[in-house]
DNA sequence: AAAAAGCACAACCGCCTAGAC
DNA sequence: TGTCTAGGCGGTTGTGCTTTT
């Protein structure tokens, strides 16, 4: 039984919004606030559908949306955020105030994909290229329900992984809890292995090539594991100084 | 100047999930 | 407990603009 669509689509618009029409779910929407999407268009007088609504909303008519050219540092972010969340658009947008989720995924695609190719790095996997794939030991941070995430890492991945061909025991779920304090990693760093990959979180603060995992790389600017804040190098990883990671919250399943 | 190629981004499509019933 | 639906998400496509040939 296929679903029934989300609309009558025989008598709804469809391709770029018109001003007029973007008026009108604006009023709409300062009138009565977000709500029922189904039934919004035909109560704001729209031939459009509901789900096109809430996009044409979400996207461009927020007034809180922050339009223009991305900064460097919002670039160094979403880089970041993608190394440790993969696509997942709408959880890096939520960290990137007044960015919608399909701005980022169309500048990751169109910009900033070409930036990490020309640094030779991956933009999948945010390896460098042409290294061989490490070989990954599973680390699993779920307590239970073994076989389930075992079924989730065979379709969960959102970096071109495939736990279950290469990693049969892959545990792709991902909880980033407070540092733990380990005293042999290099730059302090410690690397959570799970879904294939490398993250790379910190007791302090690391470099942007650190940050993929790129340890030793010649682009380390940690000060060979000296620095101890942001302030010394200027580096914030992942906003967690600087408040606009709360990587406490973070999971990924 | 015109055509082709490349780029940027708005919008759509289909799938997934949570919640209501 | 199972079914249905609205909302949400990520992938993909369409289209207009810019650059190159």
């Amino acid at each position: 039984m296929g679903r029934s669509p989300c609309c009558e689509k025989a008598h709804t618009n469809k391709g770029a919004w018109t001003k007029e029409e973007d008026d009108r779910l604006i009023a709409y929407i300062r009138a009565h606030g977000e709500g029922c999407w189904r039934s919004l268009p035909k109560a704001a007088g729209l031939l459009r559908c509901g789900k096109s609504c809430r996009l044409r909303w979400i996207n461009y008519l927020r007034p809180d949306l922050k339009r223009g050219n991305f900064t460097e540092e919002e670039d160094e972010l979403i880089i970041k955020l993608h190394s440790l969340l993969g696509n997942k658009w709408s959880l890096i947008a939520a960290r990137l105030p007044g960015r919608t989720d399909n701005e980022i995924k169309n500048y990751w695609n169109t910009h900033i994909r070409r930036k990490l190719l020309n640094r030779g790095i991956d933009p999948m996997t945010h390896r460098p290229i042409n290294e061989p794939q490490p070989e990954v030991k599973t680390i699993s941070f779920a307590t239970a329900s073994v076989e389930k995430e075992e079924e989730k890492a065979v379709v969960t991945s959102s970096n071109g992984f495939s736990g279950k061909e290469r990693c049969p025991d892959l545990n792709l779920e991902l909880r980033i809890s407070p540092p733990y304090q380990h005293q042999n990693q290099p730059h302090d760093h410690q690397i959570l292995k799970t879904g294939g990959r490398n993250f790379t979180t910190s007791t302090t603060t690391l470099c942007f090539s650190c940050s993929l995992g790129i340890l030793n790389s010649e682009e380390c600017s940690c000060s060979n594991g000296t620095s101890s804040s942001s302030s010394s190098t200027g580096y914030d990883f992942l906003g967690l100084e600087s408040g606009v990671l709360d990587y406490r919250s973070l999971e990924m399943k």
